[in-house]
DNA sequence: TGGTCAAAAACTGTATACACTTATTTTGAA
DNA sequence: TTCAAAATAAGTGTATACAGTTTTTGACCA
């Protein structure tokens, strides 16, 4: 059962229980993971979303052992919030949190610029410059994708870096500040963004290391100034959250 | 069983099985990961030391589903490296990884010393000189122990902040440091360290955060230096693993 | 009309079962 | 003896069962 009554799991997965078994190879925990993880960057799973383990099972066709695993990880990285013996929750961050992980994002962001800026290739200037292509297509589709896309720009930079750590650190900030703009973002904020991404590229590509620092600092401080709305939406949100309750479709 | 032959998991927990049955308050998992955090932090166990889900569990006296919770969280974090079908195995970083971690280390350190300073307590300082007191003390004690206490130092002061994905961050790269440090330092390396501490505090004390953060990275970057060999002593070590068992008992 | 408390339902924590995969040992032929 | 294939053991991936804990429902009472 998809439990619809109490709005809870608006939307997860399209995948139908598998006709036979799911012995195929071993690699359902990752792909939970990976869907509920961009149905949250996305908020395709709105901040405080109940995740039952049974319902997410059936969603996905897959037993609780399987999202249990995909759940301790999401709740590793921040995503999720969880407290004893309840119900997983998608996160909803104050807004004061969203500040804190964004002070510690342009830190991040400064190493990574710092460790790829004198080894940076040719190659990887081209694929920069072809995701910046692609966020300007995506200018105008939904907003959550082009969040997202967003993000995927500041996660290759990281990337390119070579330096383990630094990616999956930069990697969950990056989810956490994208998840923090979708609860706290005025609508089209990271449009202008492009452009930022394009003259950092061409920063890059000059060697000029210092001004390539900069611009993300400034980058990151005009998103999450003109990204955040300086009131704290959540206890409006949450009466949304309680209202809908009470309405026929979960939609918000 | 515990399986000693082949000389994996040498110890790992003292605890036995319950009486009756392991139905208290639901943390096992939490205890599992904390001390398998903690024996590999303190080298009881060894890189390369493979992690059957079975034994492991029958070393804390619980069964294979708790095992493996906490296994993926030590796998989030670095500690442990695990592959598909395979057993999980504690992580064994090479000198490259060693460095690269203690860069984002030196990164990270300097945002908490730049959040905390300008609103550091008083209190912060009294724990703070009673943590180098504590690591003066061990000073004597076991190298594992002395790492992990220094460690903690620095924990304290992310935790200072208040910041939660920072405190998060930098416990994270602080274990791998540990991990590492146990791995490739020289004995005795971090002793003069305690005294490095003690001039922080100082620096914060008198509110003169730029000494403190310069303080802070001439501190990582001697830790760094001094403690870590040049030479990459992993095949050296692999070599001692594979001998290892064709000894009688598996200590190394 | 509210409010309280107990029964029922929904979930989580944990153990266990079983199919399938990887590692190790044994066996048999050159 | 040596090597490789087969047999066996060890281990992982996943589902399921069940006890114990919330959460919800519903009846009863003021």
């Amino acid at each position: 059962m998809i439990r619809g009554k109490t709005g809870h799991l608006k939307t997860a997965g399209r995948r139908a229980p598998k006709g036979k078994r799911a012995n195929r190879s071993g690699n359902l925990v990752e792909h939970v993971y990976t869907s509920l993880r961009r149905a949250i960057i996305e908020q395709a799973l709105a901040p405080g979303t109940k995740l039952p383990e049974d319902s997410v099972g059936t969603s996905f066709g897959v037993s609780r052992t399987v999202v249990r695993s995909a759940i301790v990880r999401l709740v590793a990285e921040g995503l999720v919030v969880q407290q004893p013996n309840m119900r997983a929750t998608v996160a909803s961050p104050s807004l004061e949190e969203g500040r804190a992980v964004f002070r510690v994002r342009r830190g991040l962001e400064r190493m990574v610029l710092e460790e790829l800026g004198p080894r940076i290739e040719p190659a990887h200037l081209v694929r920069l410059r072809a995701h910046v292509a692609s966020e300007e297509n995506a200018k105008r589709s939904a907003e959550p994708k082009a969040i997202r896309l967003s993000g995927e720009f500041h996660l290759l930079l990281a990337q390119f870096t070579g330096n383990e750590l630094l990616t999956r650190f930069t990697s969950e900030v990056v989810s956490r500040a994208s998840l923090i703009l979708a609860l706290y973002g005025r609508p089209h904020s990271s449009e202008c963004a492009v452009n930022e991404h394009s003259m950092l590229i061409d920063a890059l590509e000059r060697g000029d290391i210092e001004r390539a620092v900069r611009l993300m600092d400034e980058h990151l401080v005009a998103v999450a100034t003109r990204g955040l709305l300086e009131t704290d939406i959540r206890r409006e949100r949450s009466l949304q959250d309680i209202l809908s309750d009470y309405r026929p479709t979960g939609e918000v």
